[in-house]
DNA sequence: ACTTTCGGACGCTAATGACGAACGAAGCCG
DNA sequence: CGGCTTCGTTCGTCATTAGCGTCCGAAAGT
């Protein structure tokens, strides 16, 4: 185990969520249970290259240079740009809340989110989430992609706790669910993390035909029974959108079947 | 001088520029003066953190935790969403690019940027650029609720590069100018910058009568020769609107004197 | 197949971060 | 007003750990 000083700050980094914005030398010294005297240094060096910031009175907050540092990331994912416009046309056109998500360290995390303007805060997904993702449809998208191996031993990390009934909790079926999308290249959701939600994902592509995104669309339940073909073509559709703007040509890859949709 | 370590890090995702967003462990190794050892052995500790990902084959890009900790740091600002709403008017408004910026480390940085939809994209600004504060009307605005002292030093730092005939380059002038500023409550850029462009800005506070942040309105230079004071006016308004929503109530404080405009 | 380039593993050693103790700086209460 | 508590920072020591030379394996180019 090597630069453990890297693993304090992340895990320093991680105490600023959005329910505990604030912190001081103290309570960090407590949380993860360091002596008072080395969070205090840490957190010195860190405001010092402005990746923490103090507050009045020696409260800390997350630092800009993170938001500038993020800047740079989206600036430079080359899909975002596109992905926006398709997200709002598919905004525009069902009125349903749309996601993108991409896969880090197996689990998927959201970058982009949109919901129609009489927003009816169904999820409770905020951008930046990170989430497991055995149980969401962009998650199991993009895990498709994955060599199964990887994504076994990143099962064995992080666990597949079920949240509804539906979630899938064991990985052999988790790996046929996963060769099935793979295989019809998109994925559904239904009511796996949350009873009354279900979601349509396909995967994105960049020019190599790497899957780099997945894009859904998450309806309430009765909506979704309703138009599921409806909805699943618009993904299928948007994603292909944003995947042929950024340099996929549609060669002979799995996914983007048009045809064979769930009976 | 502590936790170099931090300092490296700092460093290293700094070469993640929108410019050069991959880079490979040689590179990093040379563009840092480090054995490719280091180099190599800091960015696997970083990549399993999810501070940097690997793409395909040994290249290195910025990773999603960073996205994950600016949304963090982004979702606790409360400025940010009553912002918005107010640069959004004033975009639709007056059609002309608006700023929020914040103050770190005795520089601006951009956290919210807005242009009329026929974008004219004049300035090269992005969000979360970070300029020199001497020389922009959000950052004057944004030095002038400091204490000169840490201006100074600030400025010993950073020094104060000259971009056109008009940029203020000594010290005591900017001293001046920033009296004036937190007397008058809002900070004029005419052509300090860059030719042609001028701004208006004005301060945020919080409930604490604390400079937050800082508002403001940049016309080409022709357009704001016009209307001046409706420019200003607005930027004022816009900023005590935002301030009142997150608690500003306002009291006897230097600023917000909507009369006595510049001649 | 040979060479070159590149990334990663290993292990020694010097550098450095962790931590206890002592020191300031605020607030609190008698 | 002044001693007392709470909290953060400074200092100096010591054990830890990160740095880097050397070696190796993989991939790409010749």
């Amino acid at each position: 185990m090597k630069q453990q000083v890297v693993w304090k700050v992340a895990r320093l980094l991680d105490l600023f969520t959005p329910e505990r914005p604030e912190w001081r030398v103290g309570e960090v010294a407590e949380a993860l249970d360091v002596p008072k005297t080395t969070a205090s240094e840490l957190m010195t060096t860190l405001a010092e290259q402005r990746l923490l910031r103090r507050t009045g009175g020696g409260r800390y907050r997350l630092g800009w240079r993170l938001f500038e540092l993020s800047q740079n990331l989206m600036d430079t994912t080359e899909f975002r740009t596109e992905a926006q416009a398709v997200i709002e046309d598919l905004v525009e056109s069902y009125r349903e809340t749309v996601h993108l998500a991409v896969l880090d360290n197996m689990q998927a995390v959201y970058i982009e989110k949109r919901q129609p303007t009489p927003a009816v805060k169904i999820t409770a997904s905020r951008v930046g989430t990170r989430l497991h993702a055995h149980c969401s449809s962009v998650g199991k998208v993009l895990l498709s992609a994955c060599e199964w191996e990887r994504v076994e031993e990143g099962l064995a990390h992080q666990g597949m706790p079920a949240f509804t009934p539906n979630t899938i909790v064991t990985p052999e079926k988790l790996k046929e669910e996963l060769e099935e999308i793979r295989e019809r290249g998109y994925a559904f959701e239904l009511e796996e993390t949350l009873m009354g939600l279900c979601c349509v994902a396909a995967p994105v592509r960049d020019a190599e035909g790497q899957v780099v995104a997945a894009l859904s669309i998450s309806p309430p339940a009765f909506r979704f029974e309703e138009h599921e073909k409806e909805f699943t073509r618009a993904v299928i559709e948007g994603a292909k959108r944003i995947s042929e703007r950024i340099g996929y040509t549609a060669r002979d890859y799995p996914g983007y079947r048009m045809e064979g949709l769930r009976s």
